[in-house]
Formats: structure tokens, sequence, C-alpha cells
RNA sequence: GCCGGAGUAGCUCAGCUGGUUAGAGCAGCGGAAUCAUAAUCCGCGUGUCGGGGGUUCGAGUCCCUCCUCCGGCACCA
């Protein structure tokens, strides 16, 4: 069983911010909890360096396109190390291979009849030396940058016959619904695509900085098409000396964000028909985290920045909030003091401290071995039982639902809470005839931060880690509860998310 | 304009194919306990389930209509 997961790959012409953060951060916890559950996985992270943003930014800073990519890429890339993310590769669409592998898929498209020369026409400004997008336009038709009047033009340039591809798509898209989600996205994919499809532009003639038309080195591939086959080469060459295509390919899951949408349920899908390749399983659509009502936006200043908080609170927090405060697939707000909230009651108050109070109780009253029991039955039934909850975030991850899995976790968290205070082991302890009921409640207890941990170990790795070595657990696949028996020696941990101030 | 979604406690939201007194978390008020990072646990809500109409023995849950908000409606990456 294999699992190859992406996330979108950045444009190198921005600074890293939480937007991209969050992508990874989702993609890297599916990523995590396939490996747990024994399966061959592939997650692939990256950069989109091409295209002409990239290369007029580089020119207003007068240097080359080359050294700008350079500079900027390695900053994505830190940024997903801090935050954990486990990624199998790291992608850059200027990578000789890539671009090797680019030529020869769009090749493979032009030799199945599928690109055609035609004109492109629309209002050029000649200044910008690019065409203008209805939204570019200023009033009058003018060029919104120079303040000029915008010229008619049009300009040869290599089609992809997209429109021979409405049909298919369609059908595609009803028969396997799922391979888009969450639905409400199916159905702006499927009317979109209802709605007609027009060919679209191949290639670009007056840039350089792109991977060259094979068949006409005067131009260079139109950077989305670029862009998107990095999921395909990828794999090509990931591994030095071993092609892993076909070990991964289909993609099983593609996680993008919303704007992204038409590009990888229409443009993508269409491009692998055309070029006679499997297209991928699922594409999941995520919303955008706001900053109160806005987007988030640099110029106004309401920025969760995410290496603030890296710095601040470490790699765990930032996963958790992103995963808990907004429900993934919708969008959702965060703030600063939603994350302290959350930080100080969830992580600290119910998850932290219930690992620190159920290792100093075991250590207190059984010499820091855990006692032989049995599965409490308190804590096999109702909504909130420890046993089956391995089976319940499995089911919610098959079906993308990151955040309510975490809630379903979150639910035992409490529930272990709740049972200390209904046992009161402290005052079990102080009568030998209870000695045995005590056994069973701590061997509960650590048997459920057991669990529970190895369920947050793909949210939290780095936090859940440090639990399962107290509990002296060297296993990090799924388990279930009770599965453990006791006897292990546990260690008692200082705080895992110490409070503020 | 067209298509789609949403409007449920102060806040954020759950409520699947209609069925016992409409739920959770947070915030607020009161209390218990002391194993623990003074963390935890218990109790407390007269909510027109956006308005109106309808179907039904019965509707937050289906139908119609109106209001408000949001998203999508192609070549910016």
């Amino acid at each position: 069983m294999s699992f190859y997961v992406t996330t979108p790959i950045y444009y190198v012409n921005a600074e890293p911010h939480l937007g991209h953060a969050y992508s990874t951060i989702a993609a890297d916890v599916l990523a995590r909890h396939h490996r747990q559950r024994g399966e061959d996985v592939f997650f692939l992270t990256g950069t989109d360096e091409h295209g002409e943003p990239v290369a007029l930014a580089a020119e207003s800073e007068e240097v080359e396109p080359r050294e700008l990519v350079d500079r900027n890429a390695p900053r994505f890339r830190e940024l997903f190390e801090r935050l954990g993310a486990s990624n199998d590769f790291f992608i850059r669409t200027t990578d000789p291979e890539h671009m090797a592998k680019v030529q020869e898929v769009v090749q493979r498209v032009y030799d199945n009849g599928y690109v055609y020369e035609g004109l492109y026409e629309g209002w050029y400004c000649p200044r910008c030396a690019d065409f203008k997008t209805e939204s570019e336009r200023g009033p009058d038709n003018t060029c919104p940058i120079h303040e000029i009047p915008l010229d008619w033009e049009s300009q040869q340039n290599w089609f992809f016959k997209l429109s021979a591809f409405q049909e298919q798509l369609v059908s595609l898209y009803e028969e396997h619904p799922e391979m888009i989600e969450p639905s409400f996205r199916r159905n702006e994919a499927l009317s979109f695509i209802k709605g007609g499809l027009q060919d679209v532009s191949l290639s670009r003639p007056n840039i350089s900085w792109g991977v060259p038309v094979p068949w006409d080195p005067g131009q260079v591939i139109y950077v989305w098409w670029d862009a998107l086959l990095n999921y395909y080469t990828a794999l090509s060459y990931a591994r030095e000396g071993e092609d892993l295509t076909e070990r991964f390919w289909p993609a099983d899951l593609h996680v993008i964000g919303k704007d992204i949408l038409k590009f990888h349920t229409v443009y993508w899908q269409a491009f692998l028909l055309a070029a006679g390749i499997e297209p991928p399983r699922h594409v999941y659509v995520h919303g955008y985290l706001l900053m109160g009502e806005k987007k988030m936006s640099k110029s106004l200043g309401n920025v969760l920045d995410p290496n603030e908080v890296l710095e601040r609170f470490g790699p765990d927090a930032l996963r958790f909030y992103c995963m808990r405060e907004v429900s993934f697939g919708q969008d959702g707000s965060v703030s600063a003091a939603g994350f302290e909230s959350r930080y100080e009651s969830e992580l600290a108050n119910d998850w932290g401290n219930l690992a620190s109070r159920t290792l100093a109780m075991i250590e207190r009253y059984r010499e820091g071995v855990i006692p032989e029991g049995r599965e409490d039955p308190a804590l096999c039934a109702g909504d909130d039982a420890l046993e089956g909850i391995d089976g319940v975030v499995r089911e919610l991850l098959d079906r993308f639902e990151l955040t309510q899995a975490l809630e379903a976790i979150w639910t035992r968290v409490r529930r272990l809470n709740r049972y200390v205070e209904e046992t009161k082991p402290w005052e079990l302890a102080k009568d030998e005839s209870q000695a045995e009921r005590l056994d069973t409640v701590l061997y509960n207890l650590a048997e459920g931060i057991r669990v529970l941990a190895l369920l947050l170990h793909p949210y939290m790795p780095e936090t859940s880690g440090r639990v399962l070595e107290a509990l002296a657990e060297g296993n990090r696949e799924l388990d279930s509860f009770g599965a453990r028996r006791g006897g292990a020696r546990v260690e008692r941990i200082a705080p895992l998310f110490p409070k503020l101030d």
C-alpha cells in the first residue's frame, strides 16, 4: 500500500507566510499518519521558480533570475524544516531533471495531437511586455502600472486543446465524486467545466526564464504547466538512480488552497489525459486562514508570523493551532489571542497536564512502573470511549477530516482528565485494600495517554514523541487502547507546553 | 445576473437520511478536590434554531418565498 501526497509548490517571489505553512502542515499530518499505518509514503513539497513575475522581480533588482530564486527557495525549505515537515523531497522547478521531464511530457502531449499554433489576442502593455487580463486593466484599457493606453495585439503562441476534454472531465468527476473535496469545490469545478472550456496557452514568447518548448526553443512553456508537472516529474529523480513513478503514481492526494482549484481540477487533469497519464486520486481544497475578517496581508500588519510563533512556542503548538482552530476545508479566523488561548487551555492544561499528572502518579504510587491492569469498562463505552479511538481517527483521516479527527482525539483527552477525577487515585492510594483498583486506574491512564500520543504524533511529532519516550514506548505505529500491557518503567517529564509568562 | 453555500446560546461552531426535555468548546457565575504546568472536575442558559407560508401525527432537519452574508463564474502566478 502506498500513499503519495503533495503540497502546492510555492512561488518563490513571496516571503513564506502562514498560508504556506498551513498547506504544508496539513499534508505533513496526513503523510505522517499514513506512515503510522505502515504504508509506503512519499510526501512532496517544493518551490515554483519560473515565470514572468520572477523574471521581472530579478530585473528590477538587477540580478539574474537564478540568483533570486537561489536566494528565496531556501527560505521555504527552512520554514518547513522548522515546522517539522517530513517531506521526502523538496522539488525546485529549476532542477534540470524537472525541466527535462517537463519537456518530455509536453512533447508527448504534442505528439498526441493536443497542441496547435494559434494567436493569443488581448490588451497588451508595451512597457510591461505583457498581456493584461480584465482584472488587471485600469479604466479605459490602460496599464495600471504605467498608466498608458494598452494596445489590442495578438501574439503567436502554442495552445493546448483544453476544449477537447470537457466531456471527459465531466464524466470523470461525475463517476468519481470523491476526486475533488470538499463537495462544494467539486460543484464549482463541475459548473466551470460545464460552462464550456476554451483552449489555453501552452507557451509564451518574449520570455526566456522558463522551460524551452522542445519543438520551438524560442518560446518557453507557460509556467503553469511547468509548475503542475512537478507532481509527476519529481518521482523520476527524487531518488538518485531510481525512478519512483511506478511505485507512487498516480498521486493519492494533492492538498491545495482554493485559489488554485481550477488549475488542479481542470488544466492539470486534462493535461494528464492528453499525455496518457493516470490522473491523481484526490484533490483536497482547503480554505484560507483569515486574520479577523480579512485575508492575511502583510501590508495590513495583521499577520500571525509563523517564524515568530515557532521561535516562542515551537512547531507543535503552531501545527496544532492551525489544524484545530480552523475547520479544514473552510475559511476561518486565526489570531494571536486565539492562539494563546488554545495553547494555554488545551495544550498546557488539558493535554500537557494530563501527561504530567499521569506520570507523576505512577512514579509516586508505583515507583515509576506502569502496573498491570485491564481496560476499564468506563473508558470503553460512550461517544468519548478510548476503546476504538484509533479506528475513529483513521476513518476521519481517510476523508481528510483533519480538524474533526483532532476534535475526536481531544474529547478523549478530556475524558481521561474526567476519569482521574472520577477515580481519585490519591484516595485509592491511602487505602491498601484498593491497591488493585489503583493499579487498574493507573494502567488505564498510562495506556490512554500512550494511545492518544500515538494518534497525536502526526499533528505534534515533537511533544508526542516526548510523551512516548517517557512511557518507554518505542513504537510509533498506530495502536489500539489496551494493546500494550503494563510493566514499563516511566519517567516524569518537563511540562510539554510551559505556561506563558 | 447565473450557480452554490451559510444564517442554531455572548463568541466559535456540532446537529447524518424529519421523531424523546436542541448540543459542545470558550467566556461568565457558583462549588468540589489536591495527583498535576493553581492544572482538573461538577453545577448554572426563558436560545422566536434569519422572517413568513406549507407538507406531516411530528421539522433546526423536507417544499415555497423573502431578507442578510459568503464563495464561484477562465488564461495573475
